[in-house]
DNA sequence: TAACTGTTATATTATAAATATAACAGTTAT
DNA sequence: ATAACTGTTATATTTATAATATAACAGTTA
């Protein structure tokens, strides 16, 4: 799977790397089972250092999105992706807030607010379907 | 308005008064025209610096939710708040996609995800009805 | 004149992000 | 067994940002 960081971003490197990632298991592009590179060889790949990765792949695993297979190294959780629980809800509520409260004052209606999140969501969708 | 910020947080003051502002506008707790307290007495208030509220003031000031306004000094945006406008909308997505994709990991449903965007939407909707 | 307004400048401290090396324990393959 | 790999831990340093501390300026208001 491809990787690209924005070096410019104000977005710390190791939090682009955790979002991708998380995004790379929505679209089926990493599927569970699947391995991925060390944190040497993508730190290489990337340019970066071992140890920015290493906490992107730790953030990932504290929240069970990835394991440490002992042969395969750092693996795509197999059995599935962390639960919806309250705790998240209560995280996703929070952190969506913010958006919600400037679309609301710019005028967007909530039809339109509606669809936009649908979309993002639904592409995932699709977009796994397509992937597995 | 009450302000309240969290100093433990790992998100900075100066967004904590960003993000509480654009929603005081959303909820209609902070009405078109009324005055904000200058950058000396919030700070005060709040027992911090005057330069953290000034760079909160001036990012708002920036996407034209506050203006300054002579006499009144720093001011909700009589007019209106700011258009949606593509820019916005490329930026939401993009800030979106990532909440939208741990949650389809997770196992949300697209109607879960749905109503938690949308009732996020309509509790401003509602709110400032009740407070205008 | 005195007390306020936002604004700008400069310097310093504190914290987090990112890097640089090095080493350890365990695995894997030659 | 040796060598090459795995994640992990430790320590130190550099860099960037957040937050603070003082001070001053130009304009407004009472």
């Amino acid at each position: 799977m491809l990787l690209e960081l924005d070096f410019q971003s104000d977005v710390p490197i190791y939090i682009q790397l955790k979002v991708q990632i998380i995004e790379g298991i929505a679209t089926g592009k990493l599927k569970p089972g699947e391995s991925l590179p060390s944190v040497r060889q993508l730190a290489a790949d990337l340019g970066i250092n071992l140890h920015t990765v290493n906490k992107a792949y730790n953030f990932l695993k504290q929240d069970g999105f990835l394991v440490i297979h002992r042969q395969k190294g750092v693996v795509v959780n197999p059995d599935q992706s962390p639960n919806v629980n309250d705790e998240f809800i209560t995280r996703l509520e929070g952190d969506l807030r913010p958006f919600a409260a400037e679309a609301y004052c710019r005028g967007m209606t909530e039809q339109q607010f509606g669809e936009i999140c649908r979309n993002l969501f639904i592409e995932f969708k699709k977009t796994r379907g397509e992937n597995i």
